[in-house]
RNA sequence: GCUCCGAUGGUGUAGUCCGGCCAAGCAUAUCGGCCUUUCGAGCCGACGACCCGGGUUCAAAUCCCGGUCGGAGCACCA
């Protein structure tokens, strides 16, 4: 090409590929974990963390841990060990390995044991109140400076049952003089007298979260973690244990808070309602579980896409559900059929027409899906949505999408010919006489009720109703609204 | 209150580490045009952002200081 002007050349235009960034110190392969706690079914705030981890763990190869850390017995719901799996296969996220935390009881008693002896752990027999007050006031409990063998002592008297919750708690020494009050001399294991879904009361001591997280993150292996924002306290916390073992630390990453704007996803607010009878099940398609939105229709590759773009930076940020829906639109889009739906249908009379019938492509842009065909014969009565009817004046001329043309004359409706009409002409979709009831329930709990063409009977799955939206079809009488 | 973190258009982000190619890219939304007997589909176009104030520098979205705003943690939860 010639150049006479090359200022005026076009830039090139610059492709932008939504990537993730690198991970620090990859050596070869990564070790990576997911670990939910398991008080109900995956919700759409952990496909993040499942998503980002699988992404890496795929991308550099290596391993993805499950990890399920029911360490806290009073805050488990026994679904959540066969659900999570599940859902995450959904998610299409591997999993190589799972690794639930109350069957590793045996290994934080004895990593316990250890630091113990090593006089980085005592067993704290105070009062509550005390303990937090002297902590806060950066003054040491008097059972710090008991003797390994005492604790010793003492902490098998934590695991056998000896103590009552409550009564004592294993303490990891830190700083005192940490200036973040509740990195100082924090708890490690707890007594809980709590029925656990798996064990029943085996066990007395469990251990917390940044006693049982630190021991498994080295015993596992893990290379990198990934996790929410809201756990950098804790790895300040976990990193003790980490260096008083001498044990090599994971490369940590921590992504911003995501906020969802109307979106249920409090497993306790869930539990209420559905105690009480309110939502129909965990897969309610107004909650924010990752079952709902599978009910509603959308892909999982939907999740992936998403996340990927979100990035991992520690930004906080608010869930885009216009941009989570257009992604998903763009997966489905070129699949998915199109059907006629009327929402509050009116019925009306076609008069004028002769040997009417309706042709119209399951996707204008795919003719090879085909075609449904309506026969509907001489001054036939069809429905139509009465918003669109209502707001018409008598003597205007609308369009009955792949029928016809017609003018609104009261509850009739004019022929008026084939031809292709100027652009301005509203264009609605209409179903025959012979149609079927359908309802369609949408996440904010309302419901559409109105007629469905005839040849959607024995169609499953998403459908792009036009002129509606894309539902989910599950029955031939139900369907679950997915976006717009 | 204490500790830590963050701030790019309406929204989600790229760029920030290692200052210049960023008078800031992409997506989405909105608006307009084209196409199409749906459209929220496709194509084209428009709109629209570096929190504020100082400093360093030839040069700052990028580095430094101060401020403002926002968030997280400060549980015998995870």
């Amino acid at each position: 090409m010639h150049l006479e002007f090359p200022e005026f050349e076009v830039k090139e235009k610059k492709v932008q590929v939504h990537n993730l960034p690198e991970l620090r110190n990859v050596k070869g392969s990564v070790v990576m974990r997911m670990a939910p706690s398991p008080s109900g079914p995956l919700h759409i705030g952990h496909s993040r963390m499942a998503i980002l981890n699988d992404e890496y763990v795929k991308r550099y190869g290596g391993k993805l841990i499950l990890r399920i850390e029911d360490t806290n017995p009073a805050n488990i719901d026994p679904i959540a060990y066969e659900q999570i799996p599940r859902d995450l296969e959904w998610l299409g996220v591997t999993v190589h390995q799972i690794a639930i935390q109350s069957d590793r009881m045996e290994s934080y008693y004895e990593q316990a044991r250890l630091l113990i002896a090593a006089g980085h752990a005592y067993v704290c027999t105070c009062i509550q109140e005390e303990f937090k007050q002297k902590i806060s006031a950066s003054v040491a409990c008097p059972h710090r400076e008991t003797p390994p063998e005492e604790n010793l002592e003492k902490f098998q008297k934590m695991v056998d049952g000896t103590f009552s919750p409550g009564q004592a708690v294993l303490i990891i020494k830190t700083d005192l003089k940490h200036p973040n009050p509740s990195v100082r001399d924090w708890i490690a294991f707890r007594i809980s007298d709590a029925v656990h879904p798996r064990h029943g009361t085996e066990y007395h001591a469990y251990p917390m979260m940044n006693f049982s997280v630190a021991v498994d993150d080295h015993l596992l292996g893990l290379t990198h973690v990934i996790r929410g924002k809201d756990h950098i306290n804790n790895t300040e916390k976990q990193k003790y244990i980490f260096n008083y073992n001498k044990w090599k630390l994971p490369e940590y990453y921590h992504y911003g808070l995501v906020d969802f704007p109307g979106v249920i996803l409090k497993t306790s607010i869930i539990k209420k309602g559905l105690a009480e009878g309110k939502y129909s099940g965990w897969d309610d398609v107004r909650l924010g579980t990752l079952l709902a939105f599978r009910k509603r229709g959308f892909r999982p590759e939907t999740f992936r896409r998403y996340w990927i773009r979100s990035g991992m930076r520690e930004i906080d940020s608010e869930f885009s559900v216009e941009i989570f829906n257009s992604i998903n639109k763009e997966i489905i889009d070129t699949s998915t059929p199109r059907l006629f739906f009327v929402p509050s249908p009116v019925q009306i009379r076609i008069i004028g027409g002769k040997d009417l019938s309706g042709k119209a492509p399951y996707h204008p842009s795919h003719p090879e899906m085909g075609y449904r065909t309506y026969i509907l014969g001489q001054d036939p009565t069809i429905s139509v949505p009465s918003a669109d009817w209502n707001s018409m004046q008598d003597g205007m001329e609308l369009r009955l999408k792949d029928l016809c043309n017609v003018i609104k004359d009261g509850n009739s409706a004019e022929f008026a010919g084939n031809a292709m009409k100027e652009r301005k002409t509203r264009i609605i979709q209409w179903v025959p006489e012979n149609s079927r009831k359908f309802s369609v329930y949408r996440p904010d709990g309302s419901e559409d009720t109105g007629l469905i063409e005839p040849l959607a009977e024995k169609y499953r799955g998403v459908a792009q109703l036009e002129r509606y939206g894309y539902v989910n079809i599950v029955s031939e009488n139900t369907g679950f609204f997915t976006h717009p």
